[in-house]
DNA sequence: AAATTAAATGTAAACGTTTACATTGTTGAC
DNA sequence: GTCAACAATGTAAACGTTTACATTTAATTT
């Protein structure tokens, strides 16, 4: 592995000087700088990071942290960060916590001592505290998903109270009255959900029932069930609204398995658009994230304030789609 | 950030007695063990990982590279790759090639200079050269989803001749006799399950017709494409078999467009068990991968081999299952 | 009890960079 | 023509570990 030594050698200079030429620092005489590039290309030097790293206390790492990398919304999004970290020169650790404290800790731990530049984070509402206590912000941090108001972070959000408005509005213009919301326990998002979800009711002059609004693990089977016990009700509902893709799944699920028929019997429209959405008949109506978009701009926004640290930092609120479909009782 | 040598001197031992207790290093006393690794804990050292992977040349990352994190299949591996590297201690740097040479060429020079301490690959038919190439396998390599004998790697397989066989095979049973076969391009699996495929006809007295073997990218929409092209031809197959989870999408929502009855009309079965699988109606016949199993071993084995890198290499070849629901004729 | 060996510990070099500081060379002002 | 100011470059320390080697201490052999 060639080394800086051995660019100075061979352009005869120091690697002080090499070094400020591949920086690009000042005080380096053009032809100086020519000579340097001509050698580095020549050898194919490639700085060591970890000797970078140790010594300038940086590094060209990024860590994704999501609670649950089988949901597809995470999924997306850790692509687009993926993609645009790449594109800068990055490389991302990705972290899985399944919002187990536990494995949160330990993956702080792991990449405390790995030194990364900066941490893009969709926390749990828990995860919050016990993340500033180990991780104390020395490094820069983006938040997603998840609006924190009290810490110097980057936010990249979506504006969860007018979506969830939005959808349960179309179909309480369909007609239904007894809609339940099934929505993920332990997020913000679930809760700023519930909120859009009860203020479309209550402007439409629909008294909401505690016993259609449950609270569900982000997970395919915990949605099962929670849909199976509001469909097995004598007042089941006529629609339910899920806050999440893993819930849409177990309750249609539950719906096919009571041989109810859709939107018939009872109408479904979800959060987030998935590649089963439009498979399924009737295709699913949803609330579609730019699920790219917020991974990028994440992205964006760590690596542009680990270059400039001193960056003000901002909160990027991006649109929401209702795309309809028919399981909301549309027809076509 | 509390270093070896504040440790060392609150125990009053040397940092290289830290250092040897640290990594059970033998001959040092159980006492002064004992008393460095109550300071340890007491100042809640831990070591800079960067410093020790610069003098040491090792690290605690490893890379998994996977061509298209889109897919199902790699999103499993890549979970279960992240949960076994946690608890053995390691990070994972996730590298997505999209199949493109330039990114793919990209992501390994990163690997390279960030020095991962091993590589997971699963290599597409051309990517292995240039690999190699880049690479020189310097470090550990497992690959997974793909055979390569003529590298000094471990490997962890499937069987996708049988498994290609077992399922085109069922749908024989079924009666089909002009099963079309839409496969990856680009990959050596769809290469193999094509050869599975063949022989289930072989074996069952059907001359395949070229005209019903197509290869697509294995993209949701290209096989939504090939698929469509299949079902307007006049003499249009009564069944296909797709090689993959994205092609199978396509190839459903193809069926939908051309508004023919699955498994009436035509049926499907397909490679990949996936979330929406059970979802759609009729649900889908699939190959189930053991793609949680498959991560994991690779993991497991890649980790073996860099704490021993002179293990001989092995070959893993997990167990399919072929799980029979509705899309192919099966009733209930 | 001296000599030998082995165990325990310490000292300092090394890993490959960046960068503070020192040195030399150049330019322009007076 | 001297001096100041600054640009260009070099020297060497520093980052936080690990580890080869040296040293001290203890155990064993003679």
């Amino acid at each position: 592995m060639v080394k800086i030594k051995d660019v100075a050698e061979a352009a005869g200079v120091s690697t002080a000087t090499v070094s400020r030429v591949l920086s690009n620092k000042p005080h380096v005489r053009e032809e100086v700088k020519k000579r340097v590039m001509a050698v580095v290309k020549k050898l194919n030097y490639q700085p060591n990071r970890v000797a970078q790293s140790l010594r300038s206390n940086t590094s060209r790492i990024i860590a994704l942290i999501v609670a649950d990398i089988e949901n597809p919304f995470f999924q997306r999004v850790s692509r687009a960060v993926d993609d645009a970290a790449q594109e800068l020169g990055y490389n991302v650790i990705l972290c899985n916590t399944d919002e187990d404290p536990i494995k949160e800790k330990k993956c702080l731990d792991l990449l405390r001592v790995e030194n990364v530049a900066g941490i893009i984070l969709s926390p749990t509402r828990k995860g919050i505290d016990n993340f500033t206590e180990t991780y104390s912000l020395e490094k820069p941090i983006v938040m997603i998903d998840r609006h924190v108001s009290n810490f110097d972070v980057d936010n990249v959000l979506i504006d969860n109270v007018s979506s969830a408005y939005a959808i349960v509005s179309h179909l309480i213009e369909h007609g239904y009255k007894r809609i339940a919301g099934v929505f993920g326990a332990e997020s913000t998002t679930g809760q700023e959900r519930r909120q859009g979800f009860l203020k479309a009711l209550k402007d439409n002059d629909i008294k909401p029932s505690q016993d259609l609004i449950k609270y569900s693990t982000p997970r395919e089977n915990d949605g099962f069930n929670t849909a199976l016990s509001l469909l097995q009700r004598n007042d089941r509902p006529d629609a339910i609204f899920t806050s999440n893709s893993l819930l849409a799944s177990g309750t249609i699920r539950a719906i096919r398995e009571s041989k109810l028929s859709i939107p018939n019997d009872i109408a479904i429209a979800s959060f987030d658009d998935t590649s089963w959405a439009q498979l399924i008949d009737p295709a699913l109506t949803v609330i579609e994230q730019p699920t790219y978009e917020i991974g990028r701009t994440a992205a964006e926004l760590l690596i542009k304030r680990i270059n400039d640290p001193s960056r003000s930092n901002r909160e990027v609120v991006l649109k929401t789609k209702l795309v309809i479909r028919q399981s909301c009782g549309c027809s076509n």
